[in-house]
DNA sequence: CGTTGAACCTGTTTGC
DNA sequence: TGCAAACAGGTTCAAC
């Protein structure tokens, strides 16, 4: 359930206390999570943690003093970092040494002030690299804009040239990279677009209006540090607030916050999407009023 | 190209 | 009350 907002949120919480801290040893459980544990372990001893970052869903630690290794193999690029997603259920915080262990906790970097930094996660839907070079560049690579930052035309573009539904595009993470279930329907509710739509049937318009929201959204949950659904904690253990404020996720029979229709709830892109059937009309807004032909070609389809 | 479904995994919720 | 099935959802992969 970690989406941008809420990765954001853990990423300002580690940035608190891990920049400038050395990886003095690690030790791990299960790895079936890792790219490559025996990188990880070979790689991450001796090094400085420079920075928190995020990148999408991902937090990137970037590594300093690059094994000799890397820099050959990598052409005199000597970037690495430790890539973590968070999965579903994925717990990254720094804790004293003596402090007990939680269940499912499968990562310990033992910091150089007596602290460790732990990932716990018990469905192991996350991900942990250590990458470096062109290899790291390369990954990075393969993912989509930064919601926050993306312009209105570049939106646009990957909007309006995919027949692909708008909410399998929001979700794509190659398109834009972070957003997820509950932030997707939060910006279609607000831009009031049904979440089964075309990206290429969106107006000018529409696909502006939808940016907006999408930024919105997401801004305003990490004011509010997220949204805890289950078990979202951020690094100190706090939970987020803005799932108070969701107006479609989780609101199935319950009164859309403009129109008083229940919200519905229907299986796009094989994910669960709550929609207003009154404010986010399947069709769109009408310009001229639909043509006798498209609206016989749409009867059609519902008698099917 | 687009779309669907399955798989991964475990804690929680739902239904009988 | 108890137990099993369903569900949650980020991502990848296979199949059509």
């Amino acid at each position: 359930m970690p989406e941008l907002p809420e990765v954001e949120t853990v990423a300002r919480g580690l940035r608190q206390s891990i920049p400038g801290r050395r990886i003095v040893a690690v030790r791990l459980g299960k790895t079936d999570f890792i790219d490559d544990p025996a990188a990880v372990e070979m790689n991450l001893p001796g090094r400085r943690i420079e920075s928190v970052e995020r990148f999408g869903k991902f937090m990137l630690l970037r590594l300093s003093g690059a094994a000799s290794a890397d820099a050959a193999a990598s052409n005199g690029d000597d970037s690495a970092a430790l890539l973590v997603h968070l999965g579903m259920t994925g717990h990254l915080a720094p804790q004293a040494a003596a402090e007990p262990n939680q269940k499912h906790t499968h990562v310990w970097l033992e910091l150089d002030d007596g602290r460790e930094l732990r990932y716990t996660d018990p469905r192991r839907f996350g991900r942990i690299a250590y990458l470096a070079g062109a290899a790291l560049r390369d990954e990075l690579l393969r993912f989509g804009a930064e919601p926050l930052e993306i312009s209105s035309e570049e939106f646009s573009m990957r909007v309006r040239s995919r027949k692909t539904r708008i909410k399998a595009l929001l979700l794509d993470q190659s398109v834009l990279r972070g957003v997820g279930n509950i932030y997707a329907d939060e910006s279609l509710w607000r831009a009031k677009i049904h979440p089964a739509r075309r990206g290429s049937s969106l107006s000018v318009e529409e696909v502006e209006s939808l940016r907006r929201a999408l930024q919105e959204t997401l801004r305003h949950a990490i004011a509010m540090r997220g949204s805890s659904i289950t078990n979202f904690l951020d690094a100190a253990g706090e939970p987020g607030e803005y799932q108070r404020r969701h107006r479609a996720y989780g609101r199935e029979g319950k009164p859309c916050y403009r129109c008083r229709t229940p919200i519905r709830r229907i299986i796009v892109a094989g994910r669960s999407s709550h929609f207003c059937p009154n404010c986010q009309a399947k069709t769109g807004p009408k310009k001229a009023g639909t043509s006798p032909r498209k609206r016989r070609r749409i009867a059609k389809r519902k008698t099917r």
